[in-house]
DNA sequence: ATAAAGTCTATAAAAAAGATAGGGTTTATA
DNA sequence: TATAAACCCTATCTTTTTTATAGACTTTAT
């Protein structure tokens, strides 16, 4: 399961893209009609902009707001900011690849084997999917 | 990513799918093959047979065996079983539903409606890859 | 000047995961 | 029939991760 951060961030995403007509949008405004803490929030906000994803005026009028194409944020992305992972395995991932104690030969381990295609396959769903998609429904 | 419990599952399954000529595997020497906590196994194996993926015999000379043919045991039994849900969100799981608290309407959520396809496809994956798949490789 | 708004870092609280403990029950076999 | 081996069951402890909060700082419109 996504973990809360995430499921935040692609409602604050959803949020912004439905407002791409107003120069910016309020922290406040997104943590209030979803009912979520302004303040944790804010530092989900804070990645989706150093990921390059949001851009943000500060000062009084300030806000946030998207600086990519919908169709240019797929949910790997957003996923892997927020949450990490996508492979089910730490042996058997990309971008945070780690070696597994209880497997004592990667090379002969077919969980790993099986693993690298299920990566493989899930990749190409979430790749493919993007902000766009929850948008357009 | 997976948790422990079923990493060590998806390893005690394969040891058991390996050593099928043998009546019954104890838990020690799964244990002990992969460098993993006796009692900790223990609850999972117990978990597994509650299932019904795995037979036990008590008493000495006892142990564990598969009763349920490799090609009938799919990743996504495993994994509901140990990790719970497949989806990503609990507003589309199948087996573990709950609503979102930060989404007024799921009718007309998009993150629901994408969601729900992610589910699906990735469900796809998981219920076509089996233990035959861990063992055959 | 002031107030509004994002930036940043640290820490606290809560929940989940991982691990351990220990007594109970069953069974082969000496 | 006593004993030891092995699974069964439930409770609890520890560690890690996630979620949330706090507060001081910076920027900017008016």
């Amino acid at each position: 399961m996504l973990s809360k951060k995430t499921k935040y961030a692609l409602h604050a995403l959803t949020y912004l893209g439905k407002h791409r007509d107003e120069k910016t949008v309020l922290i406040h405004d997104i943590a209030e009609e979803h009912g979520i803490s302004h303040k944790f929030l804010e530092n989900i906000l804070l990645e989706l902009k150093k990921a390059g994803i949001l851009g943000s005026k500060k000062g009084k009028g300030g806000g946030y707001y998207l600086i990519k194409d919908p169709k240019e944020i797929p949910l790997s992305k957003v996923i892997r900011l927020l949450d990490g992972p996508i492979a089910l395995l730490p042996c058997v991932s990309l971008n945070y690849y780690e070696p597994c104690s209880e497997c004592k030969d990667e090379a002969t381990c077919g969980i790993n084997k099986v693993m690298i295609q299920v990566r493989d396959e899930t990749l190409k769903i979430l790749e493919n999917k993007s902000l766009e998609d929850i948008l357009k429904t």
